[in-house]
DNA sequence: GTGAGGATCGTCT
DNA sequence: GACGATCCTCACA
């Protein structure tokens, strides 16, 4: 098991009050922690996009506020599930003071603690490679047992959540920015930030 | 190793 | 009524 501090710092709404593109490449390289039955679910963050909101035709936010979407307008720092094909959750965490829509989506983890957990929650083996735990935005929340009902809407920025991001201290590394993967609309716009390795 | 296609449902038009 | 910020399986080289 890696070594950590008995307190990581979590990230405040500070971090989630910048634009984000910002807060995308920040994002790289801190843990996503998630409180689950009261054992700790967490992964360093390796890949990110980022979604700018009324500019961006790929947002959700795109065509204007609704029920659904939200949680991108509102105060940073909250987190956006949503549900995809019918069969996948992704999860992303809302930029930009209330009233500005934008986000985070988090699209692939190292794992870092509780990893039997997230295979059984996957269905596979414990010793299923990384990439196939968490290595997409649909696999991830399975392996943290993100669902929306339970997690769209609450505050990351809160201590007492169950769902919060830390800073370890453990330098990112070398990031790499590419264009958008998986999208029909704006997908050559560089918003996507990854850990190479 | 690579590429194509199917599964499945909440949300918007 | 149609689509989508995905993942998995199968076929073929």
């Amino acid at each position: 098991m890696s070594p950590r501090s008995p307190h990581s710092p979590i990230l405040t709404s500070d971090f989630f009050l910048r634009s984000p593109e910002i807060v995308a490449r920040d994002l790289l390289g801190k843990v996503i922690v998630h409180r689950r039955n009261g054992e700790r679910l967490s992964g360093r963050i390796a890949e990110v996009e980022a979604y700018l909101g009324l500019d961006d035709p790929a947002s959700h936010a795109f065509r204007g506020r609704t029920s659904a979407n939200a949680v991108l307008f509102g105060p940073p720092g909250i987190a956006y599930v949503y549900f995809i094909y019918g069969m996948h959750y992704c999860v992303n965490i809302s930029c930009l003071p209330d009233g500005e829509p934008g986000g985070v989506l988090i699209r692939a983890l190292i794992p870092l603690e509780g990893i039997k957990t997230m295979a059984r929650l996957r269905g596979l083996p414990e010793n299923a490679k990384s990439q196939q735990l968490t290595g997409g935005p649909g696999k991830l929340c399975e392996a943290l047992g993100i669902t929306r009902a339970t997690h769209n809407g609450i505050d990351v920025t809160k201590a007492t959540s169950p769902l919060h991001v830390e800073d370890d201290g453990v330098p990112p590394g070398k990031i790499q920015i590419t264009p958008r993967i998986g999208l029909s609309k704006a997908k050559e716009r560089p918003l996507r930030f990854l850990l190479k390795d």
